[in-house]
DNA sequence: ATAAAAACAGAAATCGATATCAAATTATAA
DNA sequence: TTATAATTTGATATCGATTTCTGTTTTTAT
């Protein structure tokens, strides 16, 4: 039998609720009577019951974490900066695998209603903003990597896509290309959205029409990257710079020139976004666009729990992070 | 407010207790009260309070998972087959990035202690045999991956290590390899200790005497392996082939080839282990050996989960699970 | 028709902590 | 030396579910 507060307060002498207090730093306890019980704590090696702390005070210091798959880097990065945030904080985390389906996504909030946890940060979540501020409204404590959702209270952390697709290009046209592929993500994704949407603008920035022909869909996966460059030489376009939503695009594009005997970066260039580790093993180099994921992650932690205490007054509960483009041999070459 | 089992008993006109068999799916409810009392619950959006529910029966329905770092692909890959496992068996995981520091694995295990999770896996853990049996010894359920520890009370799911290694020699003498070098991992790892072990066997049974000249440590990292290879070449030694403990350290002895212009695999075969996604985009592609790393994170969890409850009568707790070597260009030459 | 067994339902205790409120003690001020 | 304030302590209610134990009703067997 494990030993209760009960114990601890009869062997020291004290009652239960003092016992408590010296538990949670309470100042409402004489110091002399402060060391007795840490020494009787200390003897018989009292650890309070955390479910039982939880159910009284209505807390369980653990937030989730939702990620569409735990194996892709940019989620994996994403989770260490929540998990090391978090635990310097004094907060656990539950990581849910949704496994791309938005199911088990909803599932998954369960234990936001139960609560098991205290809040919840979804990770390029497949809920639509009208959701996600539902339950924001019904008084949970949400938070959003990867969005930006434009809600009083739903605190998000994302990337300033338009910078980035800006500075790709004109980094593409100083090299001088003028026709530029695009290779989008799913069709649905803000992100894809985005950076379309930038690449559009920063084309013309440029002074460089836009000719939708150059854009396709690449799903994000290496496959889809592949078959986008297919179609598009099957289609007869000429292009001689290809940007990828992703790396893992750009890496199927990789795939798609090496069979097609196009030689990068000389014939073509090549950029992906994300900085996942492959880019610096293959062979070119592959330039990317590298977004702070540990540091979102980090930081989406630190203002969730922040909003969950009430801490601080925030005017804002969004916070964009700027990405930075590194280029490497895929793209380092003037045509 | 949101609704207690009191609320939902007063208003189904039953009392709590029933409604809690409803809950639990209890059999000694009539059918005819069970639906009147899911229909109240459906009503009213119902949802019961976790704490409270960890706290009568005490369970948390929650596992812990210790890892030395989240983003090492081979723990990503076992957290992953531990979530989805646990998914399926309504269990959670907590996730616990020790960031490669022994303390902070035994601050994480106070959640043992505390009772916020039902039972704790350890993958690839720093703490020595002894303690981890004394944490079983007093009652926690614990789990290890990647290692065997001879006890009734912990179980185990590791590799087989000896196999393994003995598959890789083979491979490599086969291709004429005479010379092998052999980079090992910490120096304290249980594995690197295994590896090398199961080394100088594999040489012994292809009548190739042991040098140890040919072994070095390369503490797992990309840049230990490059350090190795140097030191051995400085050394003098001269070798064929190259055996990484990981594949990490394989890289590092890529980057060494390559600054000392010495082909792979014409000139020197190398290969590593993990199967790292690396190891498909380097040139030549590194040949290595792959650990089933999500089925053992999924039986792992399984088998915790069945001895939490002590579902099943199972003669053992260890489960020995074995690599397949995945032979790619870099070794696939015969000299 | 009656005894025994099975099925169903609820009252009250309980899990183990913290919160609330009231009281006792000590320190300070007038 | 009081009156008052500040400090320290504890009794008790409470968080919200499940468990235990008891009682009632229904079914089955004889």
């Amino acid at each position: 039998m494990t030993n209760k507060i009960k114990d601890v307060s009869a062997k020291a002498g004290v009652s239960p609720t003092t016992v408590s207090r010296v538990l949670n730093n309470s100042k409402l306890v004489n110091e002399k009577t402060k060391r007795k019980v840490l020494q009787v704590i200390e003897e018989m090696g009292y650890i309070p019951n955390a479910s039982a702390k939880n159910l009284r005070s209505k807390k369980t210091m653990t937030i989730g974490v939702i990620v569409t798959d735990i194996l892709v880097s940019y989620n994996a990065d994403i989770i260490k900066g929540i998990e090391n945030m978090a635990n310097s904080l004094n907060y656990k985390i539950i990581i849910c695998d949704a496994q791309d389906q938005k199911e088990k996504e909803i599932d998954y909030l369960n234990l936001l209603y139960n609560r098991t946890i205290d809040g919840m940060i979804l990770v390029t979540s497949t809920l639509s903003d009208q959701e996600i501020i539902k339950i924001a409204e019904q008084g949970y404590n949400v938070g959003v990597i990867g969005r930006n959702i434009d809600h009083d209270l739903v605190s998000c952390v994302y990337n300033d896509n338009g910078k980035a697709v800006q500075e790709v290009i004109d980094h593409l046209v100083e090299n001088g290309h003028k026709e530029i592929a695009f290779i989008s993500g799913l069709k649905d994704a803000v992100d894809s959205y985005e950076r379309l949407e930038g690449f559009i603008y920063a084309l013309k920035r440029n002074n460089i029409s836009f000719n939708p022909d150059l854009v396709d869909n690449g799903d994000f996966s290496e496959y889809g990257g592949y078959q986008a460059i297919k179609r598009m030489i099957a289609k007869g376009q000429s292009f001689t710079a290809v940007f990828a939503a992703n790396d893992e695009m750009a890496l199927g594009v990789y795939n798609a020139f090496k069979e097609l005997d196009i030689k990068i970066p000389e014939q073509v260039a090549v950029i992906g976004v994300d900085n996942i580790r492959v880019c610096s093993y293959v062979s070119p180099r592959l330039s990317t666009v590298a977004q702070p994921k540990y540091s979102m992650g980090a930081l989406m932690t630190e203002k969730l729990i922040d909003q969950m205490n009430e801490n601080k007054y925030t005017s804002s509960r969004t916070f964009k992070v700027s990405s930075t483009l590194l280029i490497r041999e895929s793209s380092d070459y003037k045509i």
